[in-house]
RNA sequence: GCCUGGGUGGCGGAAUUUGGUUUACGCGUAGCACUCAAAAUGCUAUGGCCUUCACUGGCCGUGUGGGUUCGAGUCCCACCUCAGGCACCA
């Protein structure tokens, strides 16, 4: 009897589904295009993570039923190697990352045809590659063209270790999101994307796609759309205001202060109004030291300064009121002030105590008081008629801000645009707020980030380009005159903000794609990957395909209609990590037990959009599955015996959980149909039709045993391109059912009875049954329900 | 503090579609078979307590406490707890 050797297998059937290009679809002519994409992985660590795999294996499993189903499945792979993970491992170990890219490239590959998956293996995306990042580059370009990228100075987010700015999405809960380093307020100006310009909606739409649920709340939350008024308070003895947002116009008589945040452009012009303007610079020079962590960990600790010598007048009842600043008031979010009602908000309310400010109660429930002519009014109404009394007007706020793209690293695509002093000094640009800018022209594309020797960060708020004459000396496209190139290279997450459209079109030359491939296969069918993205790169690429969409450049708006989350893959109740030493390579698994085990068993142990914990033992349980399959299948491989009713009745209702189950990504419980399938053919024998639909429906699965064994039944074609089972209702009807007998809701006997069976059928088998008996014990009972088909409960 | 998802055997998890047999499938454990022996494999048992020589039968059991119902893991209310996300966003 052949042995099962899944090593021999797997690498056989590797070689040969990627020489006969089993799983490449003819991208211009598919009939029945299905796009599956799956997130790309970064290739940082030291090579690919079994929760990689995890990911992978379970968007396989769905991508290798379509096909089976009759589709063009469409299922490329790449490496997300540009940007600030691969050049900070590339630091660690102490090797350029140019040459990095390519090691880790030719590993990273290895590693993902091992696991087995059906990839495109001829559109392969590198986001390093020249060939690529022309094209992101040429993104950027768009976006300036269509005035959606901007330099601006303000206060960014800086990481003091990776030595660059951050987007603000970026920043987890006030650490840098790649090395865990406190980040810190930097003023500098940069580069950003107007993605607040599309925030309502990137939030409507929300509405009109499929996606896991925890992800779309996620991305509300961030984008964090608050309706409510902007009022303006006058400064008393000048001509400045102070304009303010607030959701709760219905309070403004209880408004007793204000507060501006430290960054506040205002306070500068007060300087000789302001008594104590000593203090309150030192106040602001010290809140703009602290980091984002250092405000957190003073809790709910208010501090502040008043600007002695000034006040702001109340527009609802011209009450004089002080005017403070404190850090506890955020220069980003909304005007970057407030009016304070310390009786209706808890952070004003702690404030306003700590400095002794009257504290005045302006709502009562839910009407209001002390509010003069309001007093008595419902508070939802007050809020649009006290607007309207104090000079102001309905504003919608969106917590959302736009995205910083430039970092100051090497490892990443050249930020396309030059810079012409010439131009400047004559207000000459492409863009009539930025003198001086221009894009690099598409036939200068890409800007080729040059093999620079000390790619180190410099942590003086510039790129290591910046010290590289040849790269930054440029001509003006415009005057032709000496110019300077902008040395920052541009965020990861643009990389990845396109890469899909890419893939399909990965060899057009002269375009980023081709429209007629596009409009065939966008937008994408399925899109898996982690819910650690809802807020970076699943926000990014939707807005990239609007913006390009707007500009007439897509046909659609929305690149994924259906995105599903896949769970976390944990380690004996911990999260993998390598400080924990519990990270699984793969690789020893495939080599021990085989990538079908390693599948199988990783799709087995919990819900796929679950996630679930990763225990040795456990695989043996796969493993054992997998021998008996093939010991069944070699042993009775000439035998054909024909199939009974029951098992027929097994077969078809096994195909029908298995194709609900793949559909709803429930794989655990489609494995544990298999294996009741197994269990019974083994009980039972099996024959030839039966045999192949059981090796159809745990292919998807197992991809190379099901091969080796389909072609051990003689089959010419791979059975990933055979026709998937389609279950005969015939078949699904049972005849028998359990009657369940219960008196007074619980189960006394349960008995086997027809299907259709009557109350009065039911009553007579129930009462044949002495235990039933028993306990109704001669009693009549109140009352009877009877459930068809199911059950019987007396109630005595 | 706010939002989201959970809590079922020794363990991972089934069962919520439509309230109707709790624990499918697998791991682990125990016993048996095979073996000189072990591993592997196969078979049997496996929620707790009680009852019976045995066959059997009973009670309890899905985080806690209430409620609705003939009947609740499933629906309603309150709470406890774990995981993840956001966090001074006015």
């Amino acid at each position: 009897m052949k042995k099962y050797n899944f090593n021999k297998i797997e690498q056989y059937w590797q070689r040969v589904w990627k020489e006969s290009g089993t799983y490449e679809p003819n991208l211009k002519k598919a009939k029945k295009p299905f796009y599956n994409l799956m997130m790309f992985p970064y290739p940082s660590a030291e090579g690919l993570h079994v929760g990689n795999m995890y990911a992978f294996t379970g968007a396989d499993i769905y991508g290798r039923k379509k096909r089976m189903e009759g589709y063009d499945v469409f299922e490329p792979i790449g490496l997300d190697g540009f940007g600030i993970h691969s050049e900070n491992y590339a630091l660690k170990i102490g090797a350029h990352p140019m040459d990095q890219a390519k090691i880790s490239e030719k590993r990273f590959y290895k590693q993902l045809e091992a696991i087995g998956n059906g990839f495109a293996w001829d559109e392969r995306v590198e986001t390093y590659d020249p060939n690529y990042y022309k094209w992101t580059q040429w993104v950027f370009t768009e976006m300036w063209r269509r005035g959606l990228a901007y330099r601006k100075k303000q206060f960014v987010n800086w990481c003091p270790s990776c030595k660059t700015v951050l987007a603000d999405e970026q920043v987890i809960a006030g650490k840098c999101e790649r090395c865990s380093s406190i980040v810190v307020k930097k003023d500098m100006e940069q580069w950003f994307f107007r993605i607040t310009k599309y925030a309502e909606k990137l939030l409507g739409n929300l509405e009109k796609i499929d996606w896991s649920e925890k992800v779309k709340i996620a991305q509300r939350n961030w984008i964090g759309r608050s309706e409510g008024a902007e009022l303006k308070f006058s400064i008393l003895n000048s001509q400045f205001s102070i304009k303010v947002f607030t959701t709760r116009p219905d309070t403004l008589f209880g408004a007793t202060y204000m507060v501006l945040a430290p960054e506040h452009p205002l306070i500068s012009n007060f300087k000789f109004q302001i008594s104590n303007y000593d203090d309150v610079e030192k106040y602001i020079k010290n809140a703009a030291h602290k980091s984002e962590m250092e405000r957190i960990e003073e809790g709910r600790e208010k501090t502040g300064v008043e600007l002695k010598g000034i006040k702001a007048v109340n527009p609802a009842n011209n009450e004089k009121i002080p005017v403070f600043v404190a850090d506890y008031v955020l220069s980003s979010y909304g005007t970057g002030a407030i009016m304070a009602v310390p009786a209706h908000d808890e952070r004003d309310f702690a404030f306003a105590k700590k400095f002794n400010l009257p504290i005045i109660e302006v709502i009562s429930g839910g009407r209001l008081i002390n509010s003069g002519k309001f007093n008595g009014m419902d508070s939802e109404k007050a809020g649009w008629e006290i607007t309207k009394l104090a000079g102001g007007e309905r504003k919608i706020q969106y917590r959302l801000r736009d995205w910083l793209i430039s970092r100051q690293r090497y490892w990443g695509a050249p930020i396309p645009m030059i810079y012409c002093g010439v131009c400047a000094s004559k207000n000459e640009g492409e863009q009539k707020e930025m003198p001086g800018w221009y894009a690099v022209p598409e036939k200068d594309l890409p800007v080729k980030l040059p093999y620079v020797k000390d790619f180190r960060p410099q942590g003086k708020g510039e790129s290591p380009l910046a010290s590289v004459k040849k790269f930054y000396e440029t001509k003006c496209p415009h005057c032709g005159g000496k110019a300077r190139r902008e040395t920052d290279v541009s965020d990861t997450f643009l990389d990845s903000a396109w890469y899909y459209l890419r893939y399909p079109s990965v060899k057009e030359k002269n375009k980023a794609w081709n429209p007629e491939i596009t409009k065939k296969w966008f937008p994408v069918n399925l899109y898996t990957g982690g819910a650690e993205h809802s807020v970076l790169h699943l926000l990014y690429v939707r807005f990239v395909a609007m913006t390009l969409h707007e500009a007439g450049k897509l046909h659609f708006e929305e690149p994924f209609p259906k995105f599903r989350a896949h769970g976390l893959l944990i380690k004996e109740g911990a999260k993998m990590s390598k400080s924990k030493g519990n990270v699984i390579n793969p690789d020893e698994y495939i080599k021990n037990f085989g990538a079908d085990s390693l599948r199988m068993y990783l799709m087995f142990l919990a819900p796929f959009e679950q996630g679930g914990d990763f225990r040795d033992e456990a695989v043996l349980g796969i493993v054992r599955f997998l021998d008996r399959v093939w010991n069944l299948c070699v042993k009775e491989i000439k035998k054909s015996n024909k199939a009974s009713e029951e098992t027929l009745r097994l077969t078809h209702r096994t195909i029908k959980k298995i194709t609900n189950d793949i559909e709803s990504l429930h794989y655990n419980t489609a494995i544990s149909a298999l294996m009741i399938f197994l269990n019974e053919f083994e009980k039972k024998g099996v024959d030839k039709e039966n045999k192949e639909v059981f090796l159809k429906l745990l292919a998807p699965f197992a991809p190379h045993i099901t091969e080796e064994l389909w072609s051990e039944l003689g089959k010419k074609t791979s059975i990933h391109k055979s026709s998937w089972p389609i279950a005969n209702s015939k078949f699904l009807k049972e005849e028998d059912f359990d009657l369940v007998i219960q008196v007074n809701g619980k189960l006394r006997a349960t008995i086997k009875m027809p299907r259709g069976a009557s109350q009065r059928d039911a009553e007579k088998a129930a009462f044949g049954n002495e235990n039933v008996n028993n306990s109704i014990a001669g009693q009549k009972p109140k009352k009877t329900i009877f459930v068809p088909n199911r059950l019987i409960n007396f109630v005595i």
